[in-house]
DNA sequence: GTACGAAAATGTAGTCGTTGAACTTTTTTG
DNA sequence: CAAAAAAGTTCAACGACTACATTTTCGTAC
């Protein structure tokens, strides 16, 4: 028989297992409510135990977020790659803006809406969200210097960029998103522009 | 005699067991650092129990920050009482920059400079105390709101109150910080001129 | 000064997230 | 097939924090 295949039975089963994990967990903190869940049910539930558990998430929280990257090259692209003409907040709004929009898409799903209710209503589970995001605010910052053509350390690249990120938190809590994109990020697309002129 | 003393024993004792804990926190925290330390070891040295510790305490962290309050009041005062002729911006970022200096003063201090290092290295402390601040983000957006003449629920005032208490990690982070606060201010305050002409 | 009620302090036991160590099972590799 | 490597399990424990029942201490009224 060919060895096809390039993922072993071994890394199939862990795949599986860290799937097992995330869904029974994802199962019960809907159903019961993230606090009202401990990590022993969520290993019961998945059939392991909770060592096992903590071996393929780092933390509680983690079972919830499954992909954590993307992130960071997304951001930064956002900003290398943004379409000509466009200033560096501007892409950031519409970068913050559509990850907004793509959530909106899946509203329709109420398993959705009830994912994201559930991260909005649990201190843990936003704190950890923001984190996720504010954790790549170096990268960003090193792109938006390299771009703007300013020296590394910047302080007002790290501005915006901490801000833009922050930002997002704004835009989240709104009811209307556009809006809260438009209006918080004109204070930073104003007084970026007054700072660099040119692009 | 006359009952001069507002103060009976009992609050005495109570103020007094308060400090105790405070200053037995404080004196092992610096000697063998926060995450060495354990609430026992700061209940056993102010001599009472731990339950007694929680009941003045209400966490760990909080021993390290004796006074919470006083930052809102302080912070709200900056805005509404700030100088004829500055604008809000300006005033928060003499505001910050002002607790950033109040602490240089007392950077002679070897004990003082522990104390700050402590507080940035040991993240739980980091974020406890950027959450102290963070906290009265609502109250200085509705100041904001109330002193430009904007609606209550303004989301570019909430956005520069947002962003000018975000500033100021930015600022103590750095090893100028008065060019940083003016650096990283300069964006907000740029982008609030754009907005807001008048004062 | 004593008796009584309120407040405060204590010890015990327990929850919950998280980690470490020793041991067993499975998988890969030579 | 044997040996090494990796993964899983169990058991124990740690540390922050809480609930509970109990006891000490204080303020006050008699």
């Amino acid at each position: 028989m060919p060895v096809t295949e390039p993922t072993g039975r071994r890394e199939r089963k862990k795949a599986q297992t860290r799937q097992s994990l995330a869904d029974a967990a994802l199962r019960l903190f809907l159903d019961r409510g993230y606090d009202q869940v401990g990590v022993k049910d969520v290993a019961d539930a998945a059939d392991v135990s909770v060592t096992t558990l903590f071996k393929y998430f780092p933390s509680k929280e983690a079972l919830v977020f499954d992909q954590d990257d993307d992130i960071e090259a997304a951001l930064v692209a956002a900003v290398r790659e943004r379409t000509p003409g466009r200033s560096i907040p501007q892409a950031l709004r519409e970068h913050i803006l559509l990850g907004q929009s793509r959530l909106a898409v899946h509203t329709a799903d109420p398993r959705f809406a009830a994912f994201t209710r559930m991260v909005e209503d649990t201190p843990a589970l936003r704190d950890h969200a923001h984190r996720m995001w504010t954790r790549h605010e170096a990268a960003l910052a090193r792109a938006i210097a390299t771009e703007a053509g300013a020296p590394e350390g910047d302080v007002a690249c790290a501005a915006l960029a901490r801000f833009a990120l922050e930002a997002r938190v704004l835009v989240r809590r709104h009811t209307d998103p556009r809006r809260a994109a438009e209006e918080s990020f004109a204070l930073l697309e104003h007084g970026w522009a007054a700072l660099h002129p040119d692009g």
